[in-house]
DNA sequence: TGTCAACACGAAAACGTTTTCGCAACACAA
DNA sequence: TTGTGTTGCGAAAACGTTTTCGTGTTGACA
């Protein structure tokens, strides 16, 4: 077992100061080419990594990126990952996680952790339970300290910083148009509860759909689920008891659930019933049906999160507060779910 | 914006040394009363937390644990990621996340960064490229240097270090020998190229099944399978072309892309053709008709991989060198996919 | 009054870097 | 011989901790 080596050590081994090492190292001019060779050589030679934690104290920089999310075994959110990860690496940073597991008490105790040094900044999406307690003071400390955080997806109005989200309501508006544009008159939403950001949004979405083509808003054509493990029954009542032609859902779950429903009772999709669902998933495109659905590409909010990060971590002028909010482009991927449109 | 407040400004304020304001806030006997509550009262209200970064360079430890993966997006690794920081945050370690991509190169890259100060050890899962190329001194370079190293469901022989594992040879046998005990015959089998070393444990149990139940083993009735995006032609022309009655498949993806082929031969699942696949992810609960398939808990795995890390960790007698392999157990999770058993 | 503990605190080293500054040695010109 | 400039290197500070050891002040006791 050889431990790693040290600027120390080989300025011990070599008889010179440890100034002189890390200067030959670093191709100072200060160093005669005779020595610079020599120490080049034997680090090579031993295989001589700075070592990264000393950097990181020295520097007040580690290149490290926090990343906070609810959940990972969940695929937008893995795709969020992956596309943070891509764009960090190409920068040479790393990225630590941390999963809030939808706690409000985990993510602040995440986030303090990490807001210690271990990181220059974080890219994150709030846990429900802080959505719902509408409390961010740990997010605004660690602003505060000057530690740069980008929010994305399911983010509050509540913070200024920089963001990166999809036009919920928008996306919301245009899937249910597409199916008023189809002739369906009964559409029913499958949603969640209020306070989770985006569920909100895509609830207006669809209100606003309805709306603009006159059509009253059926209070029973609306199911707010409140907890996804158990929603089959409620879903399966929901298009018993309604005549509904077709359903938005506001994630892939809920969709892929109602196509089971729907089977259940013995309606074909989407000869029967049209489905859409949201959020471009594993389960939208595997599942018989496959699913239309909103396409939100969580590579590139990942991506676009990252670059923004990073930008503002290496811009000299910190004091630019400028934040901006950048808005993923969504389309609509048509699957068997629907009537070819 | 205020920033993080140090030993020294503390020390400086209250016109003390920093060796009294470390000990107060440590409740070193060796301070009075007097002092420490002097000094805790203002490193409350300045709310004084330590820098991680000095305190992992002065301890030589860093409470983190370095996860290196082929893929995020991938349910398997998402659960054990789940997994590994459950048990990693119980006992104050915080995960930093790398991926390979599945490609050689970035695997050393990532193993070499991270090696480098950042971690205290590793869980990792080898990526194809390295499974291909069989070039581990990445590997051992790292273990030489005294760090801890766990390996997952991606293993190899040729490295001495913990392991966590499924039985996967004995786990597909369980599968294909069901099949049998129901009557199948002409069991087809959709594997991946043999490099991969759990494909090729699982092709090992399908062939065994057949061979102890005196089954002549059809080299038509086995497809290997390259490129994982292009595969649905290769499946649907197996069902086409052999009149298999089941199909044992050693993933998820295959497993649904087999049934969507069958369905689009016009064969009922499972009335016409059986299919069993492998990993109990998203899509085997939620696909229509639902898949049987053997679960294997990337939950456990992850927590069993992390409690070994961290156990060698922090057992302080290094030199014990006893490396352990522990295997998960599996079951098959019985869906619609197969008739009921 | 002199001795000795106990007490309360500070100085300094250590972890592994980078970088600024100072200094010795030497060459060269005046 | 003196002054000036260059070259090549080392000492030391700094990042923020913890910890060992040394030391000055007290009080008790003989």
């Amino acid at each position: 077992m050889k431990r790693k080596v040290t600027l120390k050590q080989i300025a011990k081994e070599l008889d010179v100061s440890i100034s002189t090492v890390s200067k030959s190292l670093r191709d100072s001019s200060e160093i005669s080419e005779d020595t610079r060779q020599k120490v080049q050589a034997f680090a090579k030679l031993y295989n001589y990594k700075p070592n990264l934690i000393a950097l990181s104290l020295k520097n007040k920089k580690t290149k490290t990126i926090g990343i906070i999310i609810p959940e990972i075994v969940h695929h937008f959110f893995a795709t969020v990952i992956s596309g943070i990860e891509h764009v960090a690496n190409e920068n040479g940073y790393n990225v630590i996680v941390c999963l809030s597991d939808e706690s409000f008490d985990k993510e602040v105790i995440n986030m303090e952790m990490l807001a210690n040094g271990s990181i220059d900044g974080f890219i994150m999406s709030l846990s429900k339970e802080t959505q719902h307690k509408k409390d961010f003071h740990h997010i605004t400390e660690v602003i505060n300290q000057g530690m740069p955080v980008v929010m994305f997806d399911r983010v509050t109005n509540d913070i200024l910083c920089d963001k990166v989200i999809i036009d919920d309501n928008l996306a919301a508006f245009e899937a249910v148009q597409s199916l008023i544009d189809n002739g369906f008159k009964k559409i029913a939403l499958i949603t969640t509860v209020d306070y989770v950001s985006v569920g909100k949004l895509r609830t207006e979405g669809y209100t606003k759909a309805l709306h603009n083509n006159e059509i009253k808003l059926d209070e029973n054509l609306i199911l707010r689920i409140e907890d996804i493990d158990n929603c089959a029954d409620q879903i399966e009542n929901l298009i018993a008891n309604n005549k509904v032609d077709a359903i938005f859902a506001v994630n892939e779950l809920f969709a892929v659930t109602a196509i089971k429903a729907a089977g259940k009772l013995g309606l074909k999709v989407p000869e029967d019933i049209a489905v859409i669902g949201f959020t471009d998933g594993i389960i939208s495109k595997y599942s018989s049906p496959s699913i239309t659905t909103v396409s939100q590409n969580g590579i590139k909010m990942g991506a676009k999160a990252a670059k923004m990060l990073i930008e503002r971590l290496e811009s000299e002028d910190e004091e630019e507060e400028h934040y901006k909010t950048e808005v993923i482009e969504t389309h609509l991927v048509v699957r068997e779910s629907t009537p070819t449109l």
